[in-house]
DNA sequence: ATATTCATTATGTATGCACATAAAATTCCT
DNA sequence: AGGAATTTTATGTGCATACATAATGAATAT
């Protein structure tokens, strides 16, 4: 059997790839080192290194300094969610999109909120309620509290022109965030919004983000029902 | 103003980070190119290109040939979810795992299923319903339908033994695969399983996966009211 | 025995150079 | 003018080389 001589990191990382899916590199199992494999492939050990890696960013491959490179026992899949701006959401799918403000107020949020931002009672947040329309349709439904010290250009803002999504997104690079899906019950305001049963079951998308240490905002966003989050894998 | 003279792809990429953070190039501008941003940051090209690539990959930049690399203009941020293998995810919580079979037969799948596997009526795949439990008490609902054609060693399988998820993740590496995330109400049968009350809100996860262009699986995950999965932006 | 030191080794990275390639910009042709 | 061919240019990649660094495992000292 003479080597093929693969010549480009993407040739390389196809063929590792390949070896590891017909089992010729069981899960568990030391792969030969770079300067070995360059050799057998006919290429430099940088081109190996690249495959390599690519490999292992993509979670087929886990790799230490001198330990070596072994295939991943557990093929952690990670799926890469795409978290789009809404707008551009509902734009992706040929409708219009619209939103409309349903409150504006400030306050103290639930407990729930401030530990999740990691402050006290005593810090009144800006509280904003939102409704986000695809062709006139409710698309999401978004409960969100803004620190407007952190994020001092917010509290001039006209929301009824643009939404806080929006302009956060564009305004306020986060450094650091949280991202929590789960399923609620809707709630009666939020159920009117949605024009769905009170209790029926909502895709739920909670975020939070911080701008170095001081929280930006905690938003949850609540889809009708039958809503659904799509990703290859 | 004097240049610090980078000299690791980490730094570049901080200093490029920073930059973009601090507005010094906004979204959608056009920043300098390699050649330039090495002679500035005393380093070399590769050493650049390396960098820029990182935080394209990371979705703080956007690149083509000859056009140039511009800020991004939506942070789109891509959120990676670990999808583990059930029973790590529950020992990972220091629970105790099990798992119980409810049902395993052959029959042919609801159009919705075909329809996602690709399948017309007369292939007759083999459906496996089971409970996962943590400390024993209900941790997830799987709901699954196996092409045993693509997957011969599956038929034989003793699944009181061993989960059909663990099995598969070890034997069958698959080449595509689809995730769905979305909120479902609990049906009678889940209800029962989850030990919730029926039409309750149940996180859902569905995942489909191929080998090349043969179905391996299609399986719906449903966790009681309340799961959450979190994960770092 | 048990800690400590140290050589070994595989991966990680920086660099200079060359060439490949996509796509924008320009020129040329009709 | 309008379209085709060509040049230009920024990114993409490969390679040889050198050195950095982490972790292992062996040798050594306590």
């Amino acid at each position: 059997m003479t080597a093929p001589v693969l010549t480009s990191w993407q040739a390389v990382a196809d063929e590792v790839l390949a070896r590891i899916r017909r089992r010729d590199w069981a899960p568990g199992d030391l792969i030969p080192n770079e300067v070995d494999l360059a050799g057998e492939m006919g290429c430099a050990r940088t081109t190996v290194n690249r495959a390599l890696r690519h490999l292992a960013e993509a979670g087929y491959l886990e790799r230490r300094r001198k330990a070596g490179t072994r295939v991943a026992l557990n093929p952690v899949r990670r799926a890469t969610l795409r978290i789009p701006v809404i707008r551009e959401e509902v734009e992706a799918r040929g409708a219009r999109y619209d939103h409309a403000l349903i409150r504006r107020e400030e306050g103290t949020p639930p407990l729930a909120v401030r530990s999740h931002l990691g402050l006290g009672p005593e810090r009144p947040l800006l509280h904003v309620v939102a409704l986000h329309l695809a062709d006139g349709a409710p698309y999401a439904h978004e409960d969100r509290w803004v620190d407007t010290e952190t994020v001092p250009g917010f509290a001039a803002l006209d929301l009824t022109q643009q939404s806080a999504n929006a302009w956060l997104v564009q305004n306020v690079p986060y450094t650091r965030g949280t991202l929590t899906l789960s399923a609620a019950a809707a709630g009666p305001e939020t159920a009117q919004a949605l024009g769905c049963a009170p209790g029926a079951a909502l895709f739920t998308l909670e975020r939070t983000t911080w701008k170095e240490a001081h929280p930006i905002t905690w938003v949850r966003l609540s889809y009708p029902p039958g809503h659904r989050l799509v990703t290859e894998l």
